[in-house]
DNA sequence: ACATGCGCACACC
DNA sequence: GGTGTGCGCATGT
């Protein structure tokens, strides 16, 4: 995807918008082809670019296609006190919360893919402890086609069977109004994350599974992780490693597990030694500026020291507040620490909820993420990899 | 011919 | 009542 087309796409559409105009893909392309000079087919296949990572939104309403801006349309639909405060609002990553199974992927598209499930599992950690509220894209598609009575998308007409409600989501579920836009707009995902397109059953199973249930599975697979509890971060890393699509190695999600565990009690110790006081060490990391005299020793702490600050997921809150201040975003540093945001949820976020999870604005945000935590997550995952390969 | 502006009706919350 | 949406028509280029 060529920013250049994003930019003007989301223009025309905003445009059309403006103007009260459908956004259809006859609009759009031709506003971006009397604009830009674009080629018709370009722009139409850099739309469905941008529909599959969700920066667009193809929807359906009142019996014609249309397009919507993403962000706009969450910030939109959402109530200034929601805004404020800390409900989760249902977000696009929510949306494809119940996606999985990717299949079989590229190696262009892994990372991509693994993105999206980063930020899916982001969606559902932040849920989590909100029964009824995690959002189910399952229930988005149940609603599209039983409720609407709409067809998908030529866009998702590849894969043209039924969307079948998982066991985990069904259509009483409360997230199913919660997700509803409209009654007559069906939002429509792209292929790749319909559960329909779900052929992987091994992994899907475990992944659409309560969180107790995933974890009790792999427990009864590796003793290792015997001594976890559930907990966002460990099933985000279980959900990621039980998909394949994310190198993520067993015994990191212990470590993640038991990093977890150490920070949610002070009770005793972790199963597992773990070489780091998550909280505590990373506030030291950005605020001990002074060097340790040690007589000349190399001591635990700046090793410590030195793997936190490489290691962008033992980053506190304040950590993240601190870098994404230094890359030259004061302003949005502060939507991360209101948001909590820490280096695992760094980590595990998606471009949607960059873009519309935080309240940033648009310019900032798609050059936060694209610049900065995108590069993060890809150099975290790639280390990752190459250490327990 | 095509782009743009906007009144109005509709639907949802 | 507020808001989002877009049809259909008028006007501008």
């Amino acid at each position: 995807m060529s920013e250049p087309y994003r930019e003007w796409i989301l223009g025309s559409i905003d445009s059309l918008r403006s103007r009260k105009a459908r956004p259809d893909l006859d609009r759009i392309c031709r506003m971006v082809k009397r604009r830009h000079g674009s080629d018709w087919d370009r722009t139409r296949s850099e739309l469905e670019k941008l529909i599959e990572e969700q920066t667009v939104l193809k929807v359906n309403y009142k019996g014609s296609v249309s397009y919507r801006n993403a962000a706009k349309v969450l910030r939109g639909r959402r109530r200034p006190e929601q805004s404020k405060c800390a409900v989760k609002q249902p977000s696009l990553a929510d949306w494809s919360a119940g996606d999985s199974a990717l299949g079989p992927v590229d190696e262009e598209d892994h990372m991509e893919d693994m993105e999206d499930e980063m930020s899916t599992t982001a969606g559902m950690d932040s849920s989590m402890d909100e029964e009824g509220d995690e959002s189910s894209l399952d229930a988005m598609c149940a609603q599209s086609t039983a409720d609407s009575g709409i067809s998908m998308s030529p866009i998702t007409s590849s894969n043209t069977s039924q969307p079948v409600p998982s066991p985990a989501s069904s259509k009483n579920s409360p997230t199913h109004d919660a997700l509803r836009q409209d009654t007559d707009s069906a939002y429509i995902l792209p292929d790749h994350i319909q559960p329909a397109a779900q052929q992987d059953t091994g992994s899907v199973a475990l992944v659409q599974q309560p969180a107790a249930i995933c974890l009790s599975t792999l427990q009864a697979e590796d003793p290792l992780l015997s001594h976890c509890t559930v907990t966002p971060v460990s099933m985000s890393a279980l959900r990621l490693q039980s998909q394949h699509i994310c190198p993520v190695p067993l015994h990191h999600i212990v470590s993640v597990c038991h990093q977890d565990e150490a920070l949610k009690s002070d009770g005793g110790p972790p199963a597992v030694p773990d070489p780091v006081e998550e909280g505590d060490m990373c506030t030291k990391s950005t605020t001990e500026e002074e060097p340790v005299n040690n007589g000349g020793m190399n001591n635990g702490n700046d090793v410590v020291k030195r793997e936190i600050e490489q290691d962008p997921l033992l980053w506190s809150v304040a950590d993240v507040a601190s870098y994404i201040t230094s890359v030259g975003f004061p302003e949005q540093a502060l939507a991360f620490r209101t948001q909590e945001i820490d280096g695992k949820s760094l980590l595990l976020m998606q471009r949607s909820d960059v873009l519309t999870g935080l309240s940033i604005r648009l310019g900032p945000a798609l050059k936060i993420y694209e610049n900065h935590v995108k590069v993060l997550q890809r150099s975290h995952f790639q280390d990752d990899s190459r250490l327990f390969s």
